[in-house]
DNA sequence: GAGGAAACGGATGGTCCATCCGCAAACGGG
DNA sequence: CCCGTTTGCGGATGGACCATCCGTTTCCTC
């Protein structure tokens, strides 16, 4: 990625509001904000939205940034763990609990493609990071034959959304992302 | 439920054609399809869809009848299994694979409220036959503590959602439940 | 502080939703 | 079979939202 693209100061402003505005909402259980209301709540008009955020999509990669640097940080800190169970059990409770707290990373995650390369590119990263844990686990013959990484994406994916049903429960999140690291563990 | 409103006969025929075209629409995954473009190809005003199904979920309540009635059945025949063990491996099984299979029984059931009553008793009807398989396997103490009936819901649908990322998937939903079901059983 | 580049803003056209009401078709008694 | 009643039909319509486009404003550099 070259450095960056360098705002004007009245730019990156607008930015940072439209974010803040969009990302309180959103906490706030928002997710269908209209564009012009959310440009409203910005004191920006709605053209300065578009030209930040090609489309919803972008502006939710871009809500969900912090939220995937957490992300990438706890799987690399899962793939170094010396035991590949107590890295899968680390990176499973870590993905699902971010997934639960944000919505917007929810919805980044669970989406097929991307809107911005960024944001593709940070999540290919990501799957190769979790790769090379799940292999190790597979390597120490910890995990059931046949699990790809693919499924390890899904399956957060699904407990996120399962946890989310009649309103973000983090304690449910906790215990779904326990029952499928129990179920995840080879057949003894 | 009293019998049946007793549909004039145009008007059972609309009913079922829009049905048809929407089923077969979203067989073919457009998910997203206009009500006045669903109304012209089933060769109807607009007006009559709306008059069917009045909005979008009662659409949807509809199509997943079917799938609720199989979903019940199955419901039904894992509560009366001898071992509960198995009669929960047969509703979980049974609850993702038609998710997967029918995307307006998996958006139905992810939904937290209903537009029909029918539905909505439907569904309380459903949650008391698994409960009742819940209370029977926790007796039996082949189940983890803590687990509710809505955990059981919210897993499914989390499962459904999980294997439907990246087009729907059978293989994977089966895998899948297979894996909350190891999870789900009491840690020995 | 002047020139050029970058960003702003909101009017605009397009799509879809959902309603409403004049009209047509179906039912049932005579 | 026919006609009155009732039920359902259809599509024009208004409103919400999306996304774009371009004249105007603001910022940066020299």
């Amino acid at each position: 990625m070259p450095p960056a693209p360098e705002l004007r100061a009245d730019a990156a402003r607008n930015r940072a509001r439209v974010l803040d505005v969009a990302r309180g909402r959103l906490a706030a259980g928002d997710t269908a904000l209209p564009m012009n209301v959310l440009a409203g709540l910005a004191g920006v008009g709605v053209g300065t939205v578009y030209r930040h955020f090609p489309d919803r999509r972008a502006l939710l990669e871009a809500l969900a940034a912090d939220s995937l640097d957490r992300l990438d940080a706890e799987a690399r800190a899962a793939a170094v763990e010396p035991d590949p169970l107590a890295g899968l059990d680390r990176l499973l409770r870590s993905g699902v609990r971010l997934l639960v707290e944000d919505a917007a990373l929810q919805e980044v995650f669970s989406g097929t493609d991307t809107s911005t390369p960024a944001a593709a590119a940070r999540l290919a990263e990501l799957t190769a990071t979790c790769d090379e844990l799940l292999q190790r686990a597979r390597a120490a013959g910890v995990v059931r034959e046949g699990v790809t990484v693919t499924d390890l994406r899904r399956l957060v994916c699904g407990l996120g959304h399962a946890a989310r049903i009649g309103g973000p429960d983090p304690r449910a999140a906790e215990a779904y992302a326990g029952i499928v690291l129990a179920g995840l563990r080879a057949p003894s």
